[in-house]
DNA sequence: TCAAAAGTGTTCTTGATACACCCATGG
DNA sequence: CCATGGGTGTATCAAGAACACTTTTGA
């Protein structure tokens, strides 16, 4: 039994937002020691002796980022042999969303080299990082069509064309407005409100629509199951 | 930076195993050495500074039990603090399956203490195994329907009600035996042969039938997804 | 000849898909 | 009044669910 192992442990995570006009958003940050000194990262680092692994991500997310985040999930742990050039790191990956207010960076310490990139337009990336990230939107998009937690990529309130865009950018794929909307409005948790989107362009504005949290908890402890 | 981190990395098995006569089992190892020495466990082990995430759950199943592992995916990763009472040991867990004529144990070096157990009548486990088996054994309810793992539990022929057995008994609930073949003969990775089940208790014998790999690769190339 | 398990089709209901016109607003 | 984007309903088709009797074998 060897007890005087090597490996180190640490946290990294793939961070999504969402806006209409820049699309699908992911999180990076520009890596200012070496190996790949100046090369894009994930956010991350190594955990610590006595904080959990979900205090540790969240711990570097804010350190390094400063960003809030609204929902969290274990996405997959890498550790090959080699794949960090110093030592052997195990890396339990996770993936985070984030909703339009919280995308503003620079709110943790030194955050001065965190950005948000296309998943479209993303640079080269330092270590397996770039494979991390594809896993991460793979799950995003198989989970998105099962779970809601696509409205934790919107602001609390939201056109209901948000949403169907959103969906088509994590997808990737033309939706039909029509048939969409009679799915999702069938579940019961999309509350329509009375106020009207404020508008930068020409165009009607549509109405703005509300999560009902409690009534999907609810659905769901009876087993009802959400499918897009 | 913590260059001195002290946490050690394990990698954890949950492997099931299937009969029609036992019903969905788990493989288990007890324990001769503290702490919970002489409680039932998940097999398993510290990784080594070498070698791959897989090849320690490899090797360790192999050590451990001596089971023959057709199919292993990586589960998920347990790091909170304590769940060791000895070190901080995070725990990066895989579930395998296992087709009947791998079920033969202590093929293995030191496997004296392996045993199978029925997942509806397991014993009180060690360290927070039980929640990890329950994590595996959701995501082995959720895989079976959209994935043809199902066929990794059975012998290369199988007469057809194993097959309606087998997901009766992991998704623990009855299934109409008509709309389950119509179901899973739609996609054609299913072939029947023209021989047919020997029998050791009454009843017409049914024809034995295999699965296609080739063809399932095939579908799933092209995009065609399974669903049970 | 009885008990046990395998084999097999049809009907009905539900959900999925395809599709086009009118409405509200800003410029 | 025109351009832009939001809002809405129906008809067709495919898949899912419910359901019972006949056949083959061993005892």
């Amino acid at each position: 039994m060897p007890v005087n192992q090597k490996i180190k442990v640490a946290v990294d995570g793939v961070v999504f937002g969402y806006t209409s006009k820049d699309g699908l958003l992911i999180l990076l940050i520009k890596r200012d020691v070496t190996p790949f000194k100046g090369d894009w990262a994930l956010p991350g680092g190594l955990v610590l002796d006595e904080e959990s692994l979900e205090d540790a991500i969240y711990r570097e997310l804010k350190e390094e980022t400063g960003v809030q985040i609204n929902y969290l999930e274990q996405l997959y742990s890498f550790g090959k042999p080699g794949r960090d050039p110093r030592n052997r790191v195990v890396s339990i990956t996770y993936y985070g969303l984030v909703k339009p207010d919280g995308l503003m960076l620079n709110a943790g310490t030194d955050a001065g080299d965190a950005r948000w990139f296309n998943v479209k337009n993303m640079p080269e990336l330092a270590f397996d990082h770039r494979d991390i990230v594809s896993v991460a939107l793979k799950r995003l998009q198989s989970k998105i069509v099962y779970e809601p937690i696509g409205f934790e990529l919107l602001d609390e309130k939201f056109p209901f064309s948000e949403l169907e865009k959103l969906y088509m950018a994590v997808l990737d794929r033309p939706i039909d407005r029509r048939n969409f909307k009679k799915k999702v409005s069938k579940f019961g948790f999309l509350i329509e409100t009375n106020e009207k989107q404020a508008l930068e362009t020409a165009g009607r504005p549509g109405n703005l629509f509300c999560f009902d949290q409690e009534k999907y908890f609810q659905l769901k402890k009876d087993g009802i199951n959400f499918e897009i």
